[in-house]
DNA sequence: CATAGCCACTTGTATATACAAGTGGCGCTG
DNA sequence: CAGCGCCACTTGTATATACAAGTGGCTATG
């Protein structure tokens, strides 16, 4: 057995909505017709459907059934999404521009957010996210080594540091900080900015289970990207 | 029995955490242990603990046990805060100034923001919260005077609009957009900045379960507030 | 015809049990 | 003393079962 059953059922009922078998406001099968069909105790079928009530994609009624929620939106606010997947999503071409790789001796303020000691040698690629040849996002990232190692010698024309980073060590956490700046005229100029105008620039810190990963500074020019999403209260 | 039993042992280890008497990385009792203690089947002591995992208060590690998870700070980007409390949690002083309060007539854009027919009269309140007698956010808010009819009636200075909202019509939901801006001249003076300086700006939707609430713009001086927000990734 | 009550079906809580699988310590052996 | 293997303990998956509790429809009764 590759998978347990109840992630199997979880998978079967995804399925079924995926692929619009199963449609908002539907009635999911219920528990003991599941464990019939899959051939398991209702406890089983009833983890499955625990779990993808947590994750919000049905929703139970004590005595009328189980049903798919209304569909939302993902929140982009709170994922980390990957620019390239956004702007391809979009039906938009995606490209990149690498303005420089290096390693670079961190300074105290950095060596401290990346959680390494001072002067230690780390990585740093500065790059340019383009959509549709048009610049939308300037990243500058900071790479802890010891955490991933090699880091530089990935092709960033093929994977975005993003990418490769979830690759190399699965995020678990992650910390942000949005402001909205001037840029300044090196910023602009990399951004390819005709005239001054406010950005967003946010600040990332991303964790895996060893630790800090990447320190990132992504600044977007206001009139070519917004930052958006729908999430749902709780409580 | 007016608790479920997976409620009571839920709560009884919340309650250890909270006095202190189970710290960060501590390990909580086994599942066995706690079945004993609590007269229940290991099962229903592994629930309480799946639900406490869920929340991210514990962690579990196959065979070696169950632990109190690195307790983090909440995320101030997903969560919709109340700005007094956040000011005053800073410990800061927070002060209103209302600028007016007034019904007017929806136009086509706002009115399908807030879901209303066109020329709907809505209330639409806009102020401005200090901190320390600095203005940190301009508000300007649209209510839907079908859900909140009794919403210019709130004194402002005792209750802000979110609080009022709160009470009136649970949030259920929320819709985000963020954007650097440049001040317009009016804002700039509303905001009473010396000199133009890049803003950030949130548009936010808010529902409850019978509909669009409202539809606020809050704007912050970037000299004077940041958005920060840590919080962890799933899957 | 209206309604009160019953019944079938659903989810919610709880138990007892079994075996799989990961971890870490302890002791035995080379 | 180093390393291997066993064992105790832990969480992970799964089953079979029981009763509680909420919903909605159907039926019998007034």
């Amino acid at each position: 057995m590759i998978l347990a059953k109840f992630e199997q059922i979880k998978q079967y009922i995804c399925q079924q909505v995926e692929l619009g078998h199963l449609k908002e406001h539907d009635r999911v099968p219920s528990e003991n017709a599941l464990s019939e069909q899959f051939v398991c105790s209702r406890m089983t079928a009833r983890r499955a459907i625990t779990e993808l009530c947590d994750t919000g994609l049905l929703v139970r009624s004590q005595g009328r059934g189980t049903f798919v929620a209304t569909l939302k939106s993902q929140t982009s606010l709170m994922e980390i999404r990957n620019i390239s997947d956004e702007i391809r999503e979009r039906g938009h071409d995606y490209s990149v521009e690498v303005i420089n790789l290096k390693e670079v001796n961190a300074t105290q303020d950095v060596a401290i957010t990346l959680d390494v000691e001072k002067d230690t040698t780390i990585y740093c690629s500065t790059l340019v996210h383009l959509e549709d040849n048009v610049p939308v996002q300037l990243e500058v990232r900071y790479v802890n080594p010891r955490l991933v190692p090699e880091y530089l010698s990935n092709d960033f024309t093929l994977h975005t540091p993003h990418e490769f980073l979830s690759m190399a060590a699965p995020l678990t956490e992650a910390e942000h900080i949005i402001e909205a700046i001037m840029p300044t005229s090196l910023i602009a100029k990399q951004l390819k900015l005709a005239q001054f105008e406010p950005c967003l620039q946010i600040k990332r810190r991303t964790f895996s289970s060893k630790g800090v990963v990447s320190f990132a500074t992504l600044t977007h020019p206001s009139s070519r990207f917004r930052i958006g999403g729908r999430f749902s209260v709780n409580g």
